[in-house]
DNA sequence: AGAGTGTGACCAATCGTTTGCTCACCGACC
DNA sequence: GGTCGGTGAGCAAACGATTGGTCACACTCT
């Protein structure tokens, strides 16, 4: 097999006879040049025929610039994660740009090797989609002046961020519960390092006070993000003396989680325990019965941070706007009997 | 904000007073470069206090190599990719290679143009995730003498390629129905222009003649890959005069599709009907009752296409290595009552 | 006819690294 | 004392594209 080594600008030259920045400037369509319009059509032909595109490379290092934005997320295999790089793909092509995807597994350490590395390849901007409340990540980010958007969550004040209303979602889904009578209503936790976590849980602690019934602390529990924790974390709500009649999970994971726990118990759904998820997975209207959850636009959430970046490239400015998005309440079998 | 450049190799020989040749052997271990210990321990100082990290961008010119492979997949929200895709980066990020992810959405005009921006930006190699028989793009690539990998379908013969063998999936697949006594068994079939469908295909129809039931034409028909598709397939199987008592899926997805038409008509799983899809997909296991399939080792997939393609970057050869493994069939309930 | 003005294209530096060559210097050997 | 060889480091030419300057030429106007 004979490897092809992509035509260059210098060989058109001197195909067209003429000089290569000459070719440079009609390739480019450069309004400063002056050209003929018999050398124009035979550059212009000779480009076409030989299908010239211009080493991405050599310009990116000439330009300073290499139209590469870089998605950072922790797991790939959470769909929620695909759906917003759909959205910032989108966004990136029609621009221009070609979006790298980075994959942490969820270890900083992993996190911060792939930052050195997009760093060294001159990203022109990141995306970061899932990072912690006051996160170092984010500071070096700021620090060494690299254009980025937070996805999802946030990380503290002053940077460009797009996201969901999660206070907002917490009230939405534990007012439900209220609506439908329910008293002792259990929250499965996220971590209090992440904004989500925090803003959600004030959603839920806000309904209760406002339906007048006193938080129960051991109905809180930190469950994590994973199908087995929160899984745990259920089985344990479900021993209490009390037990929580209804629940109202940090995520669509932790809810399955829940809802395989009660199944466990013995006990139905939504008869004995009535469950709320959140971010409204594919998974989650599959189960039986289907989860009641929230939405999140989490398409949008891609287009608008890439649009966000992309500004921030093209201005050379750091814009710390934050957009913030509404949740819309799912209501499906989890929470109400068909 | 103030932007800054990183620190380049001209700026550090500056301040170590010696010429940035000098810098970049002691950077790159050069084995030429006899360098006194004094001088390189005062530049290793410097690399370390500066925290130097090579442009990568300069580098790849130079070296007209970019360490960047990309991997090129159909449908970004199918779990099949995202885990091939770790599999892949697990390699690439062990040998310094980073990996760019480009989704098409079925398009092949958007293949098209990922192909060519790809190809601009000169990345080392590529991994094609789901192709036709006889691709043109293909085709292309091998013209090119562009690098690649094909994961999962195949093209044709003369590509590199890395899947499990359908043929065998297609046989346990139906097997697995025989031996628990069914005889009228259906086909929901992928697309005959794909490798994966066709063999799946040629196992279900080989699974049958060495049972002696000779096979009915109507029981296969076509079904796509989507939920969807899947469902108003089946349901058209369902109306049959004499309608199956099983159905083999060529995804779990149509199987999902098929589950949903089944219930919808008002038959039990799987004493009316019983199910087999294929790839085991995380929703696999989570539906009522839980979803019979062939597990393939995707991971792994990922790993050796990664391997096989930095093998042909590295001796410059392209390898048309085909490694073949096995599936594994995982009985759930929807094929054998608990 | 000479100055002035456009026009069309070339020149050369630049982006940051890499790497084959050259070169100065020093000690040693004949 | 002159040559030789080895050591440590600098020089400069790439890689391919972009872009501010420059330049030759032709035409116009006074």
């Amino acid at each position: 097999m004979t490897s092809f080594r992509p035509i260059t600008l210098k060989e058109l030259a001197a195909r067209a006879g003429v000089h290569p920045s000459t070719i440079s400037r009609v390739v480019n369509r450069d309004p400063v040049l002056r050209v003929s319009a018999e050398t124009r059509a035979r550059i212009e032909a000779l480009l076409e025929e030989t299908d010239y595109r211009p080493d991405v490379v050599a310009r990116s290092l000439r330009l300073r610039q290499t139209f590469v934005l870089a998605m950072i997320i922790p797991d790939i295999t959470n769909p929620l994660f695909a759906d917003i790089f759909m959205g910032i793909e989108e966004v990136a092509g029609e621009r221009g740009y070609g979006v790298i995807l980075a994959n942490t597994g969820g270890s900083a350490e992993r996190e911060r090797t792939h930052l050195r590395s997009l760093q060294s390849r001159r990203v022109d901007g990141l995306i970061l989609a899932s990072v912690s409340l006051r996160d170092p990540s984010v500071r070096w980010l700021r620090e060494q002046g690299i254009k980025h958007v937070l996805v999802n969550r946030y990380s503290g004040p002053g940077d460009p961020f797009v996201g969901a209303d999660d206070f907002a979602g917490g009230m939405m889904a534990t007012r439900h519960l209220v609506s439908l009578g329910h008293r002792r209503i259990a929250h499965l936790a996220g971590s209090s390092g992440v904004s989500t976590a925090v803003q959600r849980r004030r959603g839920y602690m806000a309904a209760l006070r406002e339906s007048g019934i006193a938080p129960e602390p051991p109905l809180v529990v930190e469950a994590g993000y994973l199908e087995d924790t929160g899984r745990q974390a259920m089985g344990l709500l479900l021993e209490l003396p009390l037990p929580p009649t209804a629940v109202f999970a940090v995520n669509d994971m932790a809810a399955m989680g829940a809802h395989a726990a009660i199944l466990d118990h013995g006990l139905r759904i939504p008869e004995d325990v009535a469950i709320v998820g959140y971010n409204d997975v594919p998974l989650a209207s599959r189960l039986a019965p289907p989860l009641t959850t929230l939405r999140v636009p989490v398409r949008e959430f891609g287009r608008i941070s890439a649009e966000m970046l992309i500004e921030q490239i093209t201005s050379g400015r750091s814009i710390p706007r934050r957009v913030v998005l509404q949740p819309e309440l799912v209501i499906r079998g989890s929470t109400v009997a068909p």
